[in-house]
RNA sequence: CGCGGGGUGGAGCAGUGGUAGCUCGUCGGGCUCAUAACCCGAAGGUCGUCGGUUCGAAUCCGUCCCCCGCAACCA
């Protein structure tokens, strides 16, 4: 972020882990992503945008033999339903990238050859718990009494296996001096004061390998062994941006700019993954950014626990801008959020509906009733009411860019709302339906060119989080937006955001809301 | 003393030395353009505990209590 500029933009989200369709806490993540990647287009940056799927999983490979079919057919229409998923919340990636894809997998297999070039692989014994019912060993976390809790009948095995390792320890020094250089790899701050925790414990080798299974990317040199989890995900970055086959398309995109992960594996990301880059002799990204998770009645949403909020019934209750919206004004994007239904009715009521919402909705009312839809010029701001107005939209854009830039969206969120208060004050405090009654037309034609105004900056300010209602917004207003449904054109948010930038005197279109008012469902009673 | 985060009016949060702010909710008032929406005002907090530093602390230091996450190969 301090670099010097470049006009790519390149973001990844984590690659999730497969499941038949993405319940709502994974498109949280990649509607953050998306929200941060549009406001990177609206700037005029050239933006690669990358999320996907981690398919490599033991778990892949139990659940398809217990299916009777391929892994692979049977990820297949996983992925489709996740694509098709993502469309639907209008995740405006450029590739949703598999581990399973051709190029990727020559991607790590070239990681691993260079990581063995560099002398940071070599031959170990990997020691763990092993549960004989999914063929996977299992961390001492994963163990509830003595068992595995998937298989609590079966005796968990002691087993040693011959992996391949990861020099992890090599690089302890590089690494403290990476955050000693540039803290701000990995943000925000308490998360790093995690990581430079474990760092101070000290480093230790992690295997790359694993022995006696089909499904993976077949180790180099050893047929036997395939890729073991983390060194095979977390190339998927490079994969994205052209490595190893293209190269201009790798010049232009790596490093990356921003890596958005969760929380939960911010180990990987700001431990492992610059140091199998430095091991590679590559460079490393600019930002990992990791992001709470959201709560559902103080509680990690879990099947096992029945409090998942599914993503259908949330489209149904308030479409999908309104999720997108209140996924990321709910939940803090640098921390944990705790989210109820009741809570999340009241604020797309409030925020949307009766603030955001009707604020344009009276804006275009009064024009197309009063003005015939015609606005005039905006006015000079000679009024005091005006340039105050005018003063708090431009607040709002500093505050909105401040937060944006630091991928704090929740309060960039807040920081619109300051305008929509400021213009529901405005219309209150200038009352032009008396305007109208007292016959003052020109100063009611003022009063609505600003409040129209408002209206405007406020469409292009929400456009990252609720793209399609922005469109709406700016189309009932009688100004297209300039650029197109996943933000790329048009003369940049600098413009776009600034008071007048236009030169004014539009026709304003139809008033319909927005975001109608929701309600919560009579039979969900908590 | 494993590591990290957090404990602020009914709810959710902001606030890192100078008599506590915001949103929602509640109560009262105003307006009528608008999606019964909007605007104004009020009530409500000894800022987890105990002790210390300071002219002065939610804010710095120390003790203790409680909640959450992590603890190495699971996204």
């Amino acid at each position: 972020m301090a670099d010097a500029p470049r006009d790519s933009y390149y973001l990844t989200t984590a690659i999730f882990y497969p499941s038949p369709a993405p319940p709502l806490h994974s498109l949280f993540e990649a509607i953050g992503a998306d929200a941060i990647v549009r406001y990177h287009r609206l700037l005029g940056q050239d933006v690669r945008f990358q999320t996907g799927m981690d398919e490599h999983s033991a778990q892949v490979e139990l659940l398809a033999s217990q299916n009777h079919i391929e892994p692979r057919p049977m990820v297949d229409a996983w992925a489709d339903s996740w694509r098709t998923a993502f469309d639907r919340f209008e995740i405006s990636h450029d590739r949703f990238i598999r581990t399973t894809d051709p190029d990727h997998v020559r991607a790590s297999i070239e990681m691993v050859k260079r990581a063995q070039a560099a002398g940071d692989i070599y031959k170990g014994t990997y020691a763990g718990w092993y549960c004989p019912g999914d063929n996977e060993f299992k961390t001492e976390a994963q163990i509830v009494d003595g068992h595995c809790p998937d298989h609590p009948t079966l005796e968990l095995q002691w087993l040693e296996e011959e992996n391949y390792f990861f020099r992890l320890s090599r690089y302890q020094d590089a690494l403290e001096q990476l955050y000693r250089d540039n803290p701000f790899f990995c943000e925000p701050e308490h998360f790093r004061n995690e990581v430079l925790g474990w760092l101070r414990e000290g480093l230790r080798d992690f295997s790359v390998s694993r022995a006696g299974s089909a499904w993976g990317i077949p180790f180099p040199d050893d047929p036997d062994h395939r890729i073991y989890v983390w060194f095979d995900a977390l190339t998927n970055y490079l994969t994205g941006a052209g490595f190893p086959d293209d190269a201009e398309s790798f010049a232009r995109f790596w490093p990356a700019d921003l890596h958005v992960i969760g929380k939960n594996i911010t180990r990987f990301h700001c431990l492992y993954w610059p140091a199998m880059l430095m091991s590679a002799g590559l460079e490393l990204p600019k930002q990992v950014f990791a992001h709470g998770f959201m709560l559902l009645r103080g509680e990690k949403m879990s099947k096992t626990r029945g409090n998942v909020l599914d993503p259908d019934s949330a489209v149904e209750l308030f479409g999908v801008d309104g999720v997108r919206y209140l996924v990321l004004r709910e939940i803090p994007f640098d921390r944990d959020g705790d989210v109820t239904l009741e809570g999340l009715v009241r604020r797309y009521n409030a925020d949307l509906a009766n603030d955001l919402g009707n604020l344009v909705n009276r804006t275009i009312s009064m024009a197309a009733r009063y003005l015939e839809g015609r606005l005039p010029p905006l006015p000079d701001g000679a009024a005091e009411a005006d340039a105050e107005l005018r003063a708090s939209a431009e607040a709002a854009v500093r505050d909105y860019h401040a937060a944006m830039l630091r991928h704090h969206l929740d309060e960039a969120l807040a920081a619109m709302n300051t305008l929509v208060r400021a213009g529901n004050g405005y219309a209150e405090s200038q009352a032009p339906w008396s305007l109208n009654k007292e016959g003052k037309a020109e100063r009611l034609g003022q009063v609505l060119a600003a409040m129209a105004e408002a209206c405007r900056i406020l469409g292009h300010l929400v456009a990252p989080f609720t793209p399609g209602t922005a469109r709406r917004l700016h189309e009932q207003l009688g100004v297209p937006a300039p650029y197109d449904r996943r933000g790329s054109g048009g003369p940049g948010l600098d413009t776009l955001l600034a008071w007048g930038s236009l030169p004014g005197g539009w026709t304003v279109g139809a008033a319909e809301p927005l975001f109608p008012r929701t309600e919560l469902p009579a039979e969900v009673g908590a």
